[in-house]
DNA sequence: ACTTTCTGATAAAACCTTTTAGCTTCTATA
DNA sequence: TATAGAAGCTAAAAGGTTTTATCAGAAAGT
């Protein structure tokens, strides 16, 4: 019907169809300015029949807001940072912001380049992702003017941080096997070089005083099977639960149990960390674990960078949301 | 030094530090136009100075191209689309192009949004990924006027699409078997409504002839552990290998087999399908696997995309990429 | 000396939207 | 009746860039 049908329908078609000027049109549909009841009707009536939509590019440009974020990750699409992504993004859409998603896979290089591409987009604001809780933001980073938010990794002082609360995961996992009855737990975890690994020792150590029993490895699951074999072939008192740092590990530590005929949970009470489904739903007996609620992490940062965006302000620091227990068959 | 600090920039400070009109300025920054070789290495240097990079906002209202494409996957981060985002991902930031990432969970009212959010934005193509190569695409994208590529996933006839080999694989993993000098091979697989699963039985069933044997069940550990309890309950001929659908799968036939002290491989060979390494790196011993190279599928995504966004015209259809094989000790 | 060609540079238009300030017309108040 | 205020609309500017058309001057050809 139109003269042109090679591209999209601009405010100025809606304008000329309507018989008023572009920037009635403009504040017909925004609700800004003074405007007739009717005309407004009638620009919006006009405005859907004609498929309207705004160019994002033009608005952003004059009003300095993009309505887009973007997620710098340290590592190429993981197994923590994805399910993070996944509520930030949740969030984003509901409120018209799109995510850039960049990974960095740890090189300087390209954390640069993709933190350029995306300054060069205007976007409102970053939000940076880590493997690791304890990992150091590009330094470029820290001293944007636009709002930084960390999530699952350290920001500076003065910034705003989301961590899973290790601690708290820690401690409901023992009280958890402590409410089963059971009084020799022993904690079977990752790296000790891992801020969080020694969190959640601490907080362990704390609940079960000195019959404790923490052995550090990999977050393998070879290092669980492993560790296995060490505690039953050395003499001394054995465990009736283990909690262990990862469903990886704690998968591991069923096999090499079984292995020696020792039934779980009526003999050991086993449990793991991070609810990866794809592991603790298939372990035998499938697997009971802490759960970080990585998506939940992900929706705050995402409320987070959004508030910030719009120029609120938030408490600096580092907070941190509360972890849950999934009860399944191994303790 | 300048008047005003609190934004970026703009090419108007270069122009006036250096002493030319702006069209000068553009024109020796993108070398386009008539410039003479001095002032264009002046422009540069005081961009260079100022930390001037162009508004990509602005340009891309002028252009009419982004330099972004939208990813739509059906599904929320799954470990399929992600390797592939990955690639995608790779090749676009060496093109200056980011990547809106919008994950659909395969809900149309949500697909219908990240999409509509992606036109606005005006990207310069979508690539559409899914979890399983016959998954229908969701009908408003086959009528865009841009580009748009299907990786992993159906597109309508005229469209491109790139696949994984599915044949190929299964060939080459059948065929290694046999040049191990097994020859009751038989293949444990997933559910007989996915394509691939389906291309992947017939390729075997080409090479191995009259003594195959396929098993249809679900994509889990738990099918492979009990097609194995079904196998060697009843009487008749057992497998000196077996050929599964699924790492997963893979994992739960060789513990399975191990429950019944038969040794891997001297016994029975197993290799499994996907390459996904925190499985198949795990099992005992670890798993030859077949991958499907998603990355690289990826990477062949985003040039095609870039492609088409130029304005390039590609032989519509699909396109089958080869699958590799990776051995480890399983087979 | 006069035209042509080339070089280097620039003003202005264009992209699409939002927003400010201003212009009529109409109603209510003094 | 004059005037203040409000209602409804619009022209124009602004945002930062690219691109087109134009212009002035220099070099080259006749």
């Amino acid at each position: 019907m139109n003269d042109s049908d090679h591209g999209r329908r601009t405010i100025r078609d809606v304008a000329k169809a309507a018989g008023v000027s572009i920037s009635t049109a403009s504040n017909a549909l925004n609700g800004t300015g003074r405007t007739n009841a009717e005309t407004r009707e009638k620009v919006k009536r006009i405005a859907d029949e004609l498929g309207f939509r705004p160019n994002a590019l033009a608005r952003g440009l004059l009003t300095k807001r993009s309505h887009a974020i973007g997620m710098l990750t340290n590592d190429t699409y993981g197994r923590l940072t994805l399910p993070m992504a996944a509520g930030v993004s949740e969030i984003l859409v509901d409120h018209g912001v799109s995510l850039f998603l960049c990974a960095t896979n740890n090189d300087p290089r390209l954390a640069k380049l993709h933190l350029d591409a995306l300054l060069d987009r205007q976007v409102d604001g970053i939000i940076f992702t880590a493997t690791r809780i304890d990992l150091e933001p590009p330094p470029e980073l820290v001293k944007l003017r636009i709002p930084v938010i960390y999530a699952f990794a350290q920001g500076p002082a003065d910034s705003v941080s989301f961590h899973p609360d290790d601690a708290q995961g820690a401690r409901i996992a023992v009280q958890h096997l402590q409410t089963l009855g059971r009084s020799r737990i022993m904690h079977i975890t990752g790296e000790q070089n891992y801020l969080a690994a020694r969190i959640r020792a601490d907080a362990y150590r704390e609940l079960v005083g000195s019959s404790g029993q923490v052995m550090f490895g990999d977050w393998s699951e070879e290092w669980g099977h492993s560790a296995i074999d060490e505690v039953y072939s050395k003499s001394g008192p054995k465990p009736d639960a283990i909690f262990c740092g990862s469903d990886e590990i704690a998968r591991g530590v069923i096999d090499a149990l079984r292995d020696r005929g020792i039934s779980i949970p009526n003999d050991v009470a086993v449990i793991g960390f991070d609810n990866w489904e794809v592991v603790s739903k298939q372990t035998r007996p499938p697997l009971t674990t802490i759960d970080m609620e990585l998506k939940e992490l992900g929706h705050r940062a995402g409320l987070a960078i959004l508030g910030l965006s719009r120029g609120e302000k938030l408490e600096p620091g580092v907070e941190r949301l509360p972890c849950g227990i999934v009860v399944r068959g191994s303790a």
